[in-house]
DNA sequence: CTGTTAGCGCATTCAC
DNA sequence: GTGAATGCGCTAACAG
């Protein structure tokens, strides 16, 4: 195994100093033209691989990142974003690194706005968003980009920015996959309720419309379009579903019922309050604490699971790449895989 | 956010020498009893972690580690558990590990025997094991216990063994698993046929075993142990399992076939060269390429996975954990997720 | 048994 | 523009 080479290998051979070679691998300072195409015709000579620990522990510059994602209830989906997050802090803690929350609430265009006109004021390192609400986090965006500040998506990303990197799910093929998951386990002649969660005075949100294409598109491949039902239940009053009754009963076909968000856990407390007289398989999103449950207690069949802690845990990772190394990333834009969870194999993905 | 606490704090506080907290937290060298008392109190008060980046850094011993596993043609089981180890080595590739791959011959217990005897004279600084031979690995690990050499488990383990560490599967939870799936996509009175492979002079292996014992525990729970139908197959002659067609000529309710090894697609280009007249579904287990490419094609239904390139990696991981800081692992048997994957979930488990 | 000291590879500062 | 010098936190060798 060939011996590491170091920033002193590579300015004698190039007969420059140290100093030299870093002023021209980081691109910082001013640097004549001689020596810049001495050194840069050793580095294409040699597989230079910068020593990360050693970097590390000479950097000694303090960072601020913030994170503006929305607010959470314990044990929600962005909870898990943010577990992620905190995990890769620890494990990054020997970087000295400053991170501030600035959560928004998701209903309110209003807090968003606030929020982010707050983190543009502070000009910051660098930013972990959530995006929302789509032309607030664009203006927000753009004047990161003047600022010249890097910032990464989580969850999903904004069309018309320019992020350092993005770590998100492909949401239609979450719904594809939903799809294929009631296509495999139904028979041949059963219906499927797609299951929409109602929401008071909003469109539904761009993640469930994205699954909701995926999900017919597959449906279509395979000859099955008609057998779709939709129909929508409030995730809010559970007990108030009355509706929901009435269309079980209309439809008696329907063995499995699609949940393209992470309610599904109320649609199943639901059926355990008011059992019908024969089986229905649920499958919905996210391992959050009801799901996991319900999960569990063989009330919800398939659970689809985005990672969202190891997105927020490569967004923070990311970001340190970004800010220690200025390294490009290889894969800018990560999709994250699609967990199938079901009970067998629950156990094994806590954690 | 507080300031790291270094070893100098704590020599400062405790009233003793750098040098001396250092032989402490390390246990190296002797000191005396006053002294490891006045540390230890620190120790307690506050919250040392150590600067990984500066340990490295100043880590100048080189580290011979050697790698005993099974032999493997490209695309196998063995093969994505090597790519993790080497993706673990490019990771790592600041501190100075020499590797040396020891394969053998895992249905000769000769070439197991030879390798393993190689590998104690070595006397390199640390051993993965992937076992495939009881007595041979528990002889090999009493001579490494007596030489002090710490060794991990991948794939499996070995009873009476005293490893570092293991990453391994629940290989019972992978037969539940393989069930549960079963009992979801099939019909009610619906057949299952378990397909074990054929072995020449030798008993199933334990994995096998264990996965038959979880498949059938969980049918058994369900109240569905009469659907098994169990058949041998050739992997070795694939066009020659004239007996196959018997079998499902003599059992049309048989709608699934379940495989307990990775040699489905064995199964699923057999059953492409000799269609039968209704659907059958395949599971079985592990990413080789004849499997990824079966499930693409939809031959294959669904494919369970044990993460073996993460097994690879946190092998390799956590024996730079135990030879740089002999920080004794949180969680010494670390059981993999087992992920479930669909043709439409493949392409996000690819890299 | 203990304290002191010389690096590890890199980032940064400061003379020249 | 450039090279030399200093220090990051830790390990290891050495002198007492």
């Amino acid at each position: 195994m060939a011996k590491q080479v170091r920033i002193k290998d590579i300015a004698q051979m190039a007969g420059v100093s140290a100093g030299t070679v870093d002023r021209i691998l980081h691109n910082r300072g001013k640097v004549s033209e001689k020596s810049r195409a001495k050194v840069e015709q050793v580095l294409k000579e040699v597989d230079y691989k910068m020593n990360i620990h050693a970097s590390a522990i000479s950097f000694r510059k303090e960072f601020t990142i913030v994170i503006a994602i929305p607010t959470f209830s314990p044990g929600e989906y962005w909870g898990s974003i943010r577990n992620g997050i905190e995990s890769a802090l620890k494990e990054y803690a020997d970087i000295n690194i400053r991170c501030i929350w600035f959560p928004y609430n998701q209903f309110d265009v209003y807090s968003c706005r606030s929020t982010f006109e707050s983190v543009a004021d502070l000009s910051p390192d660098a930013v972990i968003i959530g995006p929302t609400f789509m032309s607030e986090t664009l203006t927000f965006c753009q004047q990161l980009d003047e600022k010249n500040i890097p910032y990464v998506f989580v969850d999903s990303t904004i069309d018309g920015t320019h992020p350092w990197a993005t770590f998100t799910t492909d949401q239609k093929a979450c719904g594809r996959l939903m799809a294929n998951l009631f296509h495999a386990i139904l028979p041949d002649d059963a219906e499927i309720a797609l299951l929409m969660a109602r929401r008071i005075g909003t469109e539904p949100s761009h993640n469930t419309v994205e699954r909701e294409e995926g999900f017919r598109e597959y449906l279509a491949e395979v000859g099955k379009t008609d057998r779709i039902r939709k129909e929508f239940f409030s995730p809010l009053t559970p007990d108030d579903n009355e509706s929901l009754s009435t269309f079980l009963r209309d439809n008696p076909r329907v063995k499995g019922i699609a949940i393209l968000n992470s309610r599904g856990y109320i649609i199943a407390k639901y059926l355990q309050d008011n059992p019908l007289n024969h089986d229905i398989r649920i499958a919905c999103f996210d391992m959050t604490v009801g799901n996991v449950r319900a999960l569990q207690e063989r009330r919800i069949s398939f659970l689809l699971c985005q990672n969202p802690e190891r997105q927020g845990f490569e967004a923070v990772r990311s970001l340190i790449n970004c800010l220690l190394y200025r390294q490009p990333e290889k894969v800018l834009h990560q999709l994250m895989p699609i967990d199938i969870l079901v009970r067998e194999n629950l156990p094994y993905y806590k954690q």
